[in-house]
Parts: C-alpha cells; structure tokens; sequence
RNA sequence: GGCCCCAUCGUCUAAUGGCUAGGACAGCACUCUUUCAAGGUGUAAAUACGGGUUCGAUUCCCGUUGGGGCCGCCA
C-alpha cells in the first residue's frame, strides 16, 4: 500500500470532553488540509464512549469551532451511535480468545501499579485469569490477551520508524463490557470501518500507536499511515492547556481575533513552506503544505506572533468588510452604528490601523458618538505653556470651521486651510490642542479625521467646549 | 521510575555535508510624525555539551544533559 494508491481519507476525532483546544484545533487543520490537498475526504469523528464526561455543549462547541475555522468535513460518525458494531467485533475476539474478562477492581490494579512502580517494573496489568474463559459480570472488563512476542514498528510520516516492546502494554483493556468499548478499541474499529487511510493526530497519542495496531492485528484490518504532530506548548513548555490562559478556539474569536488569522498562526506552528512568506491564503497552504516538512518538536503558543498576523489581516480588510465584522463588537454603540452607517464606515477606516483585535473596537470608538470629558491640561502639548495660545488656536480653528458649509461637511474641504494654518503656528501647537478637543484622548487618529467624522456642528460644539475650559 | 519523542536567536523557524548560520514576531535605536497606530532604516540575539566519521559538520553516528509526552474500567 503506498500513498498514491490508497483514496486519501483522514479524520478528526475529539472527545467532547471540553471545548475545541487550540492544540486539537491545529490538528484537525493538518488532517483537513492533507485530505484536500489529495482530493481525499475529512472525516469527523465524535469521540463520546465516555457517557460521564462527555457532553453535548462541547460538541457543538467544537462543530461551531471548526466551521469558524471553515474546516468542513465530510462525514460525520459518533461513537456512542456505533456500539453495535464495536460489540460485534468484541464477540468476534472473544470467541477467538484474543480478548478475555478480567475480574480485577481498580482498587487491585492501582495497588499492583504501585508495586510495579517501585520495583521499577513496567506498571502493566497481566492477568493471572487471561486464559480462563470467564463470562460477563459488572465487575468484569476486557483486554487485550498481549501474546505479541516481536517488536511493534510502524513508520512515522513525520518522525520516521517507531518501535515499541509490547511487553510494556500488557494486557490492556479494551472495553468495560460489550456495550462500552474503550478510546483505543474504538479508535481501531473506526479508522478501519471508515476507511481512514491516514491518521494525523498529536504526538501525544504515538504510545497508543501500539495498542490500535495490536486490536488492527487481531481484527485483520489494514494498517492505516500515522503522522504524530508535534504539540503546541505553553510559555513552560508544558501541553498547552486552560491554565496557560486562553486555549478554547472559540474564546479567540470572542477576544477579537480573525479565523484568517488563528488559521494562519495555526499552521504556521510547525510548518513553513520553502520560500520565507508567513502570510498565506487557504489556497497558498493547499498549494504548498507538504508533511514532510513538519516540524517534530513541540512549538510554544506565542501571543505576539498572533496579535501580529491579526494586525496584518485586519488591515487588509477593506472598510465595510472591517465595518461588518466589528460589528459585533459594538457593545453599546450598536444602535448608533445601524442609524448611520456611512458615519460607521468612516470610523472602522480610520481604526483598521490601529486594531490588534476586533475587541478592541469598543474602547477606541466611544469618543465619536458621545462627548468626551477631559481636564484642561489635555489641551496642552508637551511645553507649551501658554493658555492663551490654545485659546487662539481653538477660537480660530472654531472659526474656520464655522465658515464651512455643513451640507459639504468632507475633509477635503477644510484641511488645505487646517494645514495652512498649522504650518504656520506650528503643527504640534496647533494640532495637539485641536485633536484633543476633539478626541478628548491623548491618542487618537488625524483632528482632520475625526472633525470630518463628527460633522460641522458636533466639531463646532467640542471645540466650544474646549474653548469654555479657559474662561 | 519505565517506555517513546524531541533539541538552531527570548519565541516560530530556514539552511539535510560546503559562502559571513537566513527570515519573521517580540526587543532596542534611529526615522517619519501633533498623539497613537502604521510605515521606513538599522541593531542585538542561536547551532545544549562531549566524542567520533569526514578535507569539511547545524546537518551523519554514539554518549551525556535538558525538555516534552504517555504509562486509567479518560480520550
């Protein structure tokens, strides 16, 4: 079997355990991307064997989570509607003897664990009743019956030849009883019961690796290709996980960051392609994604990294595409933004420079739709010590605007005569005090901008304001 | 503890036997500039260590060290 015979087929299969973790995330993103690059199929595969811990809020978080990231799949199977098939190849292996009840409590094997522990053995569970033919009882589970004498090898896409004892497995458990199968037992059935032909999955899962090859041994199927991701580290290098802050996919578009962006951050965690570009399409990635060149060790998450290509795909957004996606990060302002959408469109132009999240909207557009308060000193830039200087500037500036019509209210308009006169007062002197008048902060876009924005008689009313400061 | 995996700037990575070890993010400096952002220019910063093999090792081999993962009647 090699690849270019086999229909490509791969698979994502989380539990619904938690919500969609970056690190499952990029996963799935790797398996999408190898079956479309091959014009093969992406199975979603529902890992819910585990009735207690499993729940349905997460596995519609995770479906919303891959839909955001515009991973689609193909088909979809969840593993507590397929327990008829995993019973009907337990009983197989029963009858064959390759699986057996063990009578054992978990009190018993946690303390036959710590004995072996200590005396440094592999903590492997052999049971003493593997032969005998015990039949079903709540107390019983089955395993695995590990005769297998040779070492157990199997060739890694990324990291190249594997090879484990199975002494080390012992007789591992495979279900609790006909109807509950365990992970690795129903891992084996359905990537061979669906075809899978490549199974791109974390690294941690290389020492299952062992376990699903044994139970695809004993049921006879095909040996599908494995391809062991490298995982996505914390700042301490440990598996990314709650405690490092955010790691739910979902929770970063909540923060303001673009699937264009999180997709492209993703994959640039252990990939690159040949040439040095780090921003690339969908297309670019199928174009150039190649196995081969993933990396095998872990990759730590870097906030910075992402905040950047955020920054980078915001500002290619154009205005009403940025304006429709902030949308929903309006807050309290969304009322005004549905009444004046023109005046909304300005606004998200004039912050696509200055957004590193969509999040931040909020914060950097209340000042256009309500009156800024601030102190007199505001007005002051950096030595200026003259009031009287801002109080000429402000007067004049109020001035020249009032002169405008407000019909023809567009910065062409007035920022020739803004500019002029700037020049010839001095830039800083000037145009601090305006803008801050204006803007009501110590950092804000263009006066020239904002007074366009906020139209002649809301300019005229600041600058008024500002100008009361001094008497 | 056992088994498995991994090892290039702080971080993500390029270079698979041959230029001065390249790029990106972050940092710093300068520049542009009314502020912020963006932009431009520049700068500092790495082959974990020890042995081999070789004319020559980031690259191949061995060892050491370090990091990670797994060792469930979870997945």
């Amino acid at each position: 079997m090699t690849a270019s015979t086999v229909k490509i087929r791969t698979r994502f299969a989380p539990s619904p355990t938690g919500p969609l973790h970056l690190g499952n995330a990029r996963s799935a993103l790797f398996s999408f991307i190898f079956s479309r690059q091959n014009s093969g199929q992406f199975i979603l595969r529902i890992e819910d064997t585990d009735l207690e811990r499993s729940d349905p809020v997460f596995e519609k978080d995770i479906l919303e989570g891959l839909k955001w990231l515009g991973i689609n799949w193909d088909e979809f199977y969840r593993q507590s509607e397929r327990l008829d098939i995993y019973e009907k190849y337990l009983k197989f292996l029963l009858a064959k003897k390759v699986i057996f009840w063990c009578p054992h409590s978990e009190k018993e094997l946690a303390l036959e664990r710590q004995a072996k522990m200590a005396k440094k053995e592999p903590p492997v569970h052999i049971c003493p009743h593997r032969d005998e033919t015990l039949v079903q009882d709540p107390k019983n589970i089955l395993r695995f019956r590990n005769d297998a004498g040779e070492n157990i090898v199997f060739d890694d896409l990324i990291r190249g030849r594997i090879n484990f004892s199975p002494k080390i497995l012992g007789d591992f458990s495979v279900a609790k009883n006909l109807r509950s199968p365990l992970y690795n037992f129903a891992v084996a059935v359905d990537d061979s019961e669906t075809k899978i032909s490549h199974v791109i999955r974390g690294e941690d899962h290389i020492s299952n690796t062992p376990k699903q090859i044994l139970i695809q041994e004993a049921l006879g199927f095909q040996r599908p290709f494995y391809a062991h991701l490298p995982m996505i580290l914390g700042q301490d290098r440990s598996k990314l996980s709650k405690r490092h802050g955010a790691a739910s996919l979902l929770e970063y578009r909540k923060l303001g960051y673009l699937a264009e962006a999180v997709l492209n951050f993703l994959i640039l965690l252990g990939w690159h392609p040949k040439d040095e570009k780090e921003i690339f399409t969908m297309e670019e990635i199928l174009k150039e994604f190649i196995l081969d060149r993933v990396q095998k060790g872990g990759a730590v998450f870097n906030i910075d990294k992402l905040n950047w290509l955020n920054r980078e795909y915001i500002k290619k957004l154009d205005a009403p595409d940025l304006s429709s996606r902030l949308e929903e990060y309006a807050g309290k302002w969304t009322r005004q933004i549905k009444n004046d959408p023109e005046k909304w469109l300005k606004i998200a132009a004039l912050m696509r420079e200055r957004l590193t999240t969509l999040a931040q909207a909020g914060e950097n557009m209340a000042y256009f739709y309500e009156e800024p308060y601030f102190s007199k000193e505001l007005l002051f830039w950096k030595e200026e010590q003259n009031a009287e200087n801002i109080l000429r500037h402000l007067t004049y500036f109020y001035s020249l605007f009032e002169k405008f019509d407000e019909k023809e209210w567009i910065k062409e308009k007035f920022s020739k005569e803004v500019m002029a006169y700037a020049d010839k007062e001095g830039r800083g002197w000037t145009l601090w005090p305006l803008r801050a008048a204006l803007s009501g902060r110590k950092t804000s876009p263009d006066p020239i901008d904002i007074a366009e924005i906020l139209g002649k008689k809301e300019t005229l009313s600041r600058l008024k304001k500002a100008i009361s400061l001094f008497s």
